[in-house]
DNA sequence: TAAGATTCAGCAAACGTTTGCAAAGCTCCC
DNA sequence: GGGAGCTTTGCAAACGTTTGCTGAATCTTA
C-alpha cells in the first residue's frame, strides 16, 4: 500500500537500517546515500509510520485533552491555546468531553492512557486528586487546567480564582452595595471554594456581614441562573448586588432580575466571571472578571511541554495562577 | 513499567499468545484459562497497548476532525456532535485547527495521515479537491462537514445551503422588502457560492433585479459585517434588507446600520444564517437561519463509521443535506 | 482399547520502525 | 604491504500485539 521503509531499502538496494538513518539524519550514513534515499523517498511519497515509531520510541508526540463541554463558551479559546501551542510543537492532540460527569472523565482518561498519549492535559471535574490520578500510568505528564484537585502534586495552571473573586465582589462594595448575593454552580468543586472563599474575603474586608441565605447552587447554565434569581427574590430576600459564578449564570440572572420589575443596575448590580464572548456583546455589556482562556490554554501546552522534554527527570510541579482583571460595563 | 501481555503470560505460565486470545474472547481456549488470565489481568492492572495493537491490526480506532476554528462559535457544537458519536464507538478524535489556512489544513492532513488515523472529518476550505485530497493515501475514508469541495468524490453532510438562502431571502421580500445587500466571506467559497445562489434564486422567483452593488465580502467576522455595511451605506446605496452569510456579520451589519442613524427592523431588516448561541440571546434577537450543528457533527460521524466498517468495500458517496429552517426573531 | 475427532495451547512470523553491535571497505602512514 | 583508524553499511533484536499453523492432550465411539 503506501511504501515503507523497506521499499526504500530495495528501490535503493541498501538496508533499511540505512534508510532509517539517513531519513533520521542519524550519524553514519554517506552523503550519497543520504541524498539517494531521500530522493527515493520523495519520489515514492514515503510517510514515516507513527505508529510504528511510537512503539519503538515509546514516544507518540501525542497528548490527551479532557474538558467537560466543548459547547460550554469558555472552553473553545482555551482548547485552540492548548491545540496551537502543542501543534507548533510538533503533537497531535485528542480531545475528550466528560459532559460534566466524573465517570466519562475517567473513562476519557483510560482511553487515553491505552493510546499511549505522551501526556494529559485536563480540565476536571474531580474534588480530589485520588479519584483520578490512580487511573493513570504513574509517570504519565499531567497539568491540570483551570482546576486544581485537592492534594494533587501536579502542576496546574489557572485563574487566581480567589483573587478574581475578591475583585469582583469588591467592586459591588465600592459601588455601595452590601447585600450581594453568590450564585454557583455545584459542578466544579474545586472554583466554587476558591471563588466562595474570594467572595467572603472581600466581605470580610469591608466588614460587611456574611448571611448564608444568599448563597446558592445549580449549574453552569444560563438557565439555572435566572431560575434561582426569581427564586430568591420571590422569598422576598434583600439584594442589591450578585456576584455569579460565571457569565452564562449572571446573564441568566439579569433576565430574572428584569422580569421580576427591578432594573439592572440601578436596583440590583450584576456581576459575572469567565468574559465569555457574549458578555462583552453591545447588547448585553456585562461586568466581569476575564480570564485570559487562550493564555491559561498556552501556558498550559508550554508546562507540559517542558515536563515532556524533561521525560524522566523530577518534575517540580508548577502552580501557575494567572491574574484575574476586573471588566466593568454596564451591568454594575 | 506497565505489565504488557508477556507478564500475564509469565506469571500464569502460559505463553503469551493465549493470553492474547483469551483477553479478546477468541476461539480455542479453555474457559479455566480464560478466567485465570483475566483475573491476573485484573489483578495487575493491565491495559491493552493501543499502539502496538494498531500496528498489527492496520487500524488504530482513531479519527481526526479538522475544522477552520474551535473558537469561532459555529464549530463547537458540530465538533462535539462528532466527538460524542466517534467516543460511543470506541474512537478517538484528534482535533486540529486551520485557522482558515490552507496551508495548515494540508499540514494537519499530512500529520494525521502519519498518525495513520482510520479516516478524516473535514470542515475544509479548500475550493476543489485536488487541493487537499492527494495528500491523503487513496483509500482513507474522508468525510466533509459542512463543506464540498469541487469536483469530490467523497461523502458530504451540510445544511442545504442554497435552500437556506432562498428561504431567508423569501423572508425579507415576504416582509416587503426589495433592496437586499448580501454580505458574505470569501473564506469559505463553496458554502458562499451556494448561498448567494440561494440568494438570486430567491430574487428571482419574485422577479426582484438582482444588483452587483449590492454583493459585498469580507471575513467571518463581526467587525467585517460593521465595516461593510457602514461602507455600503456611506456610498449611499439604498437598502431595506440585509442577508449576511453568517451570523456575526449579521450581528456586525446591525450595529453598523444603528451607528448610521437608522433603526432595526424598521428602516432595515437583517437576516444571518447558523443561528448560533449568541443569536438567540434575549437583547440580540436575530433572525436566521438555523442550522442543526450538532446534527451534522453525529451525521457526518456517522456517515464515517459506516466507512470505518465497510472497510474497503465500495463507498457510495453520500451526500447528506440536512434542512434548513427559518428562524424568526426582532431583526426581521 | 485403539483410532479418529475435538479441544486446547504454543511457536513463530508479522506489523514498521529504531538502534547496538559487528563487519566491511576505505584512507593513510610507516 | 600491512596494519591502524575511520567511515559506511548490514544484521538482528526489540517495541507489544495478533494470528496461522502445528502439536499435544483429551474425549468419543465402535
Amino acid at each position: 500500500m503506501t511504501p515503507t521503509i523497506k521499499d526504500i531499502a530495495a528501490r535503493a538496494g541498501i538496508s533499511y537500517a540505512t534508510v532509517s538513518r539517513a531519513l533520521n539524519g542519524k550519524y553514519g550514513v554517506s552523503p550519497r546515500t543520504r541524498e539517494r534515499v531521500a530522493a527515493i523517498a520523495r519520489e515514492m511519497g514515503y510517510r514515516p509510520n507513527a505508529i510504528a515509531q511510537g512503539l519503538v520510541n515509546r514516544s507518540t508526540k501525542t497528548v490527551g485533552l479532557i474538558i467537560p463541554d466543548i459547547s460550554s463558551p469558555f472552553f473553545p479559546r482555551l482548547v485552540l491555546g492548548v491545540e496551537d501551542t502543542m501543534m507548533d510543537a510538533g503533537y497531535s492532540v485528542f480531545l475528550c468531553n466528560s459532559n460534566w460527569k466524573l465517570e466519562r472523565e475517567k473513562n476519557a482518561l483510560l482511553q487515553l492512557s491505552r493510546k499511549q498519549v505522551d501526556g494529559i492535559l485536563i480540565s476536571s471535574i474531580a474534588a480530589r486528586a485520588e479519584e483520578i490520578e490512580p487511573i493513570l500510568p504513574p509517570r504519565t505528564p499531567l497539568v491540570y487546567l483551570s482546576s486544581y484537585p485537592e492534594g494533587t502534586a501536579r502542576s496546574c495552571v489557572s485563574l487566581n480564582n480567589i483573587q478574581g473573586a475578591d475583585l469582583a465582589v469588591s467592586h459591588l462594595l465600592s459601588r455601595g452595595r452590601r447585600r450581594i448575593a453568590f450564585i454557583g454552580s455545584a459542578q466544579e468543586p474545586h472554583s466554587l471554594a476558591d471563588r466562595l472563599a474570594g467572595y467572603r474575603r472581600a466581605l470580610e474586608r469591608a466588614a460587611v456581614p456574611f448571611d448564608e441565605n444568599l448563597i446558592i447552587l445549580g449549574e453552569f447554565r444560563q438557565q439555572s441562573g435566572y431560575l434561582l434569581i426569581r427564586r430568591l427574590l420571590s422569598r422576598g430576600i434583600l439584594l442589591d448586588g450578585v456576584f455569579a459564578e460565571n457569565d452564562l449564570i449572571a446573564m441568566g440572572a439579569v433576565q430574572g432580575i428584569l422580569d421580576s420589575g427591578r432594573r439592572v443596575p440601578a436596583d440590583i448590580s450584576v456581576i459575572g466571571f469567565d468574559d465569555i464572548p457574549i458578555a462583552s456583546h453591545r447588547e448585553i455589556q456585562l461586568s466581569t472578571i476575564h480570564q485570559p482562556k487562550y493564555r491559561i490554554g498556552r501556558r498550559a501546552a508550554e508546562i507540559m511541554l517542558r515536563l515532556l522534554t524533561m521525560h524522566g527527570d523530577s518534575h517540580p510541579a508548577e502552580h501557575a495562577a494567572l491574574e484575574p482583571e476586573l471588566i466593568v460595563r454596564r451591568s454594575t
